[in-house]
RNA sequence: GCGGUUAUAGUCAAGUGGUUAAGACACAGGAUUGUGACUCCUGCAUGCGUGGGUUCAAAUCCCACUAGCCGCC
């Protein structure tokens, strides 16, 4: 088996869980969020300022590294870790988001997705097949089967079919991967806003026995509550001794939500995106660097942060550098977005070590705006 | 002093008689959820140098003035 999970405990209040997973790559301390490096780089960070963040673990995408650079240079290079420099854990994706981020791009059938490249417009066959191939060519730690991942809304035949071929696609994923002993490969539950469907999916995975289990085509656009609802019927059907991992969630409320209900990992390109858009998460709310207001602001972004961006420079500057389209702003924005999802991820299992993470939410809430 | 030329938003600028005066940048807000994202959306001139005039109708035509620019004494 390529990793282990250990649940250490779970929160008298809330029921969350606190774990351990051992990956080849070294361990990770659940419930953690994990940054988004797409094509083999977070955007604007360097590896030594995510270990200073105390990164645990990155995402990477199989389709986008597959398109550029190709994975046989990657394998060639050494390995993804090797190649970007990042000696931890790495979790790919396995290009099944891109079904649906891609829907204008691709045309889907039972042996796979064609695929029309946003590179250069050519055509590219992808298979569960072909995912596989390219995630034991990058060696990541944690792989994802290729799965489609159905838009919002969709109707209820539709999603059935989708889920069952994704279960199809599972089995094919699981057949093809070559480095059980060395990589973990995660499945993927489907079933849209359906609790049957999300039901028969997990049922259906379950039975293939993976060392993981995601909750896909969630944050596709539904509603707040209507996801905090699906979310919410179906952790308690993944295995409680294997991680859970919610794809795709990166705001504060969704990562509370999610840790409440036992999923121990969780990303998002949020994080990275709006810092690059000139917007920070703080501990009292989001805050648009680019407003005027902030112009004369000399106070860092979050008098509670201490990240490198928060200990030496004020909203004044970085504003300045977000106006002058500046790369510093950028890089401090992500720095300190990352930090701040990472220190959230620190504090929910502090939280959950003191059977006090429902209180700990509610302090959180308050402070950050989503109570009144 | 004389001749020519120009004057439209904070900036650049389209429009040369006919409905609510293009567009870009800047500015002010907003969005962003397994990254097609230095991206996307919204707002921003009751007014076209000033004052008169012609006309049913003027940023557009005419006159004067003011300012800038280019020549010539």
């Amino acid at each position: 088996m390529a990793i282990k999970y250990e649940l250490i405990k779970e929160c008298k209040q809330s029921g969350a869980r606190l774990g351990k997973i051992t990956t080849p790559h070294g361990e990770i301390e659940t419930p953690i969020f994990m940054p988004v490096g797409t094509k083999a780089t977070v955007k604007a960070m360097t590896p030594e300022e995510l270990k200073e963040i105390e990164t645990q673990i990155l995402l990477s995408n199989t389709f986008h590294l597959y398109l550029r650079p190709g994975h046989e240079l990657i394998e060639k290079a050494g390995g993804l870790h090797k190649f970007m420099n990042w000696d931890g854990p790495i979790l790919t994706d396995s290009g099944g988001f891109q079904v649906f981020s891609l829907d204008k791009l691709r045309k889907i059938t039972e042996e796979g997705v064609e695929f029309r490249s946003f590179v250069d417009g050519s055509k590219h066959f992808f298979t569960p097949e072909k995912s596989m191939e390219v995630q034991n060519a990058l060696g990541s730690d944690i792989m994802m089967t290729f799965d489609e991942c159905p838009p919002y809304p969709a109707d209820k035949e539709y999603v059935r079919k989708s889920l069952e071929m994704t279960t199809r696609w599972a089995k094919r994923s699981k057949d093809a991967h070559k480095n059980p002993d060395t990589q973990a490969l995660f499945g993927i539950i489907q079933g849209g806003m359906f609790r049957d469907l999300r039901e028969q999916s997990a049922k259906e995975l379950i039975e293939l026995d993976f060392p993981g289990y995601a909750i896909g085509g969630l944050s596709v656009g539904e509603p707040k509550d209507l996801m905090i609802e699906v979310l919410k019927y179906t952790t308690p059907m993944m295995p409680k001794d294997k991680p859970r991992y919610l794809m795709g969630v990166g705001t504060p409320d969704y990562i509370f939500e999610a840790a409440i209900s036992g999923i121990d990992m969780f990303d998002c390109v949020l994080p990275t995106r709006i810092a690059r858009n000139g917007t920070a998460m703080t501990s009292s709310g989001r805050i648009n660097l680019k407003n005027a207001k902030f112009f004369d602001d000399f106070t860092p972004l979050d008098e509670e942060c201490d990240c490198y961006a928060c200990r030496n420079y004020t909203k004044s500057y970085i504003r300045h550098l977000v106006k002058e389209n500046e790369i510093l702003g950028a890089r401090l924005l992500t720095i300190h977005n990352l930090n701040f999802l990472l220190k959230l991820s620190e504090n929910i299992r502090e939280a959950i070590k003191n059977d006090r993470l429902l209180d700990y939410k509610e302090e959180f809430y308050k402070k950050y705006g989503y109570i009144k």
